[in-house]
This record gives structure tokens, C-alpha cells and sequence, in this order.
DNA sequence: GTCTATATCTAGATAGAC
DNA sequence: GTCTATCTAGATATAGAC
């Protein structure tokens, strides 16, 4: 693998293990086994520039993952616990932190607008991607919005929980009362 | 005030806006108007032991902020829909960060023991007092206690949200929502 | 494109005067 | 209990050889 590639996948592990001020610079060099030269050569602006193309990477993944999910499982209720599933898995492999994207810059203060453009439209599109299943099962416009930005706050925030308690059961809490969420009401 | 209690008010604020990492010693000393010395005085081992004191500061304030609504309000939904608007309030003003205490030590990487226990011990005094007045409304005691930890996850997820979109649309979305859990199922 | 060497700054922490 | 001065290690970033 090229090395532009390489610093992107090593930092992106790392900023969602630490945080953006939690790594420094040597330590992502030291995993690369590369030098301040070759990091500069490709991220002349330095850290926030290696942030930017981490986050930018991340949003392909988790909208590439969450899509798999949502076209292979038929309904919400379902994709939602197949992913949940797959959230445990991690969490047990301790692999967990990589499917969170706030807690990255949740330490950087102010953010830089790039830096927040690049976040809003993560949020976009895992937005997108629930709500219009939501919509296909017969919710309103308004409705299939409102469910999934409340799934998203709920994802994010287990996900802390479970960083913070080495733990899992918040995760298999929300998988047994989200459903709650996904049936029309009469 | 005395001084102690003025870093421990100082701090809380800082870590809370920018986490554990993102606050350097330097700021608190100069926000406080103080001078290394008398830090080090008050705390012989550090940031690290300040962070700790700010953590049992957040966790009484915090429990004793929500027991006044859940004794206040009647139900879980008016409760909730009364802390939700003190939210948005609070993210109005620009300091719905002192809201959230997971977001202080998600840059930490690995947390030590003691850390980890004061954050075990604020998760279970919030799961409490949410569990408690489930149960009044006729729960069972193990749907009480996962409807009280979606609630919380889904609460801080939504501040982690505010402030990575500088919005309170967050807030007010999941404030439509959550209400849809504390119905009992017939 | 990658290296070594270095510059500069700031971090957390300590020592000792008052 | 608070101050100033200082230490050491780490941070990000730069310069120039290869």
C-alpha cells in the first residue's frame, strides 16, 4: 500500500482510539515506521490536513456499512439489529471505537469549519440512509427524519457509554428497546 | 471562593468543552488567575487528580439537577420534555457542554481505574433515578432499566450532536421521539 | 519520496523563596 | 498558601541532504 494510504488508516485507528489531541504525531510515525519527512511530503498542513482525510475516509466506510445493512435486511427493526450484532462483535474484539466519528473531535475545542463541513455531512448521510428505509415503511417525511437522527443520538451515545464501561450491555440494552421506535403507531 | 473550589469550577467548565487532553494546565492556571504553585498545592499529583474532583463535582450536580425534575414532574415524559428544554436552553446560551460528562474523558485513550469508577458511579446514579420512576409507572424493573439506559444514551448522543453541529435541532428531535418509549405496551 | 537533524514551542511537573 | 524560576519531555513543524 502507498504511504498517503497507509498514514490515513493508521491515524484514523488512532484518532478514534485517543481522540485528535489524544495522538501525537510521533506516535503515528512510529506505527507507520515512516519519517516527519514523508508525513509532511503528503500532509504539508500537517495534523487537522491527516484529520480531514481520516474523517473523510470514515464517512465512506460507515455509510458503505450501514448501507450493506439496510439493503440486505428488509425492514429498519431488522438492519438495526444486525447491526447492533455487529457493534457487540467489535466491541468484544475491543475494535469498537472505529465505528464512532464524534468522539474523534469531541477534544478539539473549536472546530475548524472544514472540519465540522466534513462531520455535518457524515451526519447527513447516515441520516439519509435510515429515513429513507424509515420512509419505505410507510412513515411521514417528517417522522422518518425525526426517528433517525434520535437513532443516531442513541448509536452514538451507547457506543460512548460502552467505550467508558468496557462493556457491551449498553449496546444489547438499546438493541432490545430501539424496535420500540420503529412501529407505527394507530 | 476559596481556591480549590475555584480550579475545580474553573476546570470542570474546560474539560467539558474540550476534553481532558484538548484543556492545557496553563489555561486552567490562567482562567483561575493563579500560578503553578498553589495548583500543585491543592493537587499534589496533578491534571489528573483536578479531572477527578471535576468528575464528583459533575456527578452531584448532574443527579442532583435531574432528581429536581424527576421530582418536580409528575411522569418520565414531562420530566423529560422539562430537562430536554433546559437543554436547548443551555445550548442557546453556548454552554450546553457542561451537560454532558462522557465527552470529558473520551480523549483519555485508557482510562485509569479510579477515572473509570467515578464515571460507573455517575451512569448508575442517572440509571436510578430514570429506572425508579419507570418502575412507578408500572415498568418492570428490567424494562425500567433498559428504557433508562436508551435515555441516557440517547441524551448524550444528542449533546454530542449539538456540538458537533454548534444546533440544538438534535435536542428538539429526539424531545419528539423519546416520549414514544415511556408508552406502555398494551 | 523519504531520510536525518534541528528549531521552536508548550506540555506537565518541581524546587525553593516568601 | 502562593509566588517565580526552572526542568524535562513531548508536541508540531521545518530545512536540506539523498
Amino acid at each position: 500500500m502507498d504511504t498517503k494510504s497507509q498514514i490515513i488508516e493508521v491515524a484514523t485507528s488512532l484518532f478514534q482510539q485517543k481522540g485528535f489531541k489524544g495522538v501525537g504525531l510521533n506516535e503515528i510515525l512510529k506505527t507507520c515506521n515512516i519519517s516527519k519527512g514523508s508525513f509532511y511530503h503528503h500532509f504539508p498542513n500537517g495534523k487537522e490536513e491527516a484529520l480531514i482525510a481520516c474523517l473523510k475516509a470514515i464517512s465512506e466506510k460507515v455509510t458503505t456499512d450501514i448501507e450493506y445493512f439496510f439493503n440486505t435486511y428488509p425492514t429498519t427493526e431488522e438492519a438495526t439489529q444486525a447491526m447492533i450484532d455487529k457493534l457487540i462483535e467489535f466491541e468484544r474484539e475491543g475494535t469498537i471505537a472505529g465505528s464512532t466519528f464524534i468522539s474523534i473531535i469531541s477534544d478539539m475545542g473549536s472546530l475548524s469549519d472544514t472540519v465540522r463541513n466534513v462531520c455535518i455531512d457524515i451526519y447527513k448521510k447516515m441520516r439519509v440512509i435510515y429515513s429513507n428505509k424509515l420512509e419505505a415503511e410507510g412513515f411521514s417525511k417528517e417522522d422518518a427524519r425525526s426517528i433517525a437522527v434520535t437513532m443516531m443520538a442513541t448509536f452514538e451515545g451507547a457506543i460512548m457509554l460502552c467505550l467508558t464501561l468496557k462493556s457491551s450491555d449498553p449496546l444489547k440494552t438499546i438493541s432490545y428497546v430501539l424496535p420500540t421506535l420503529f412501529k407505527k403507531a394507530e
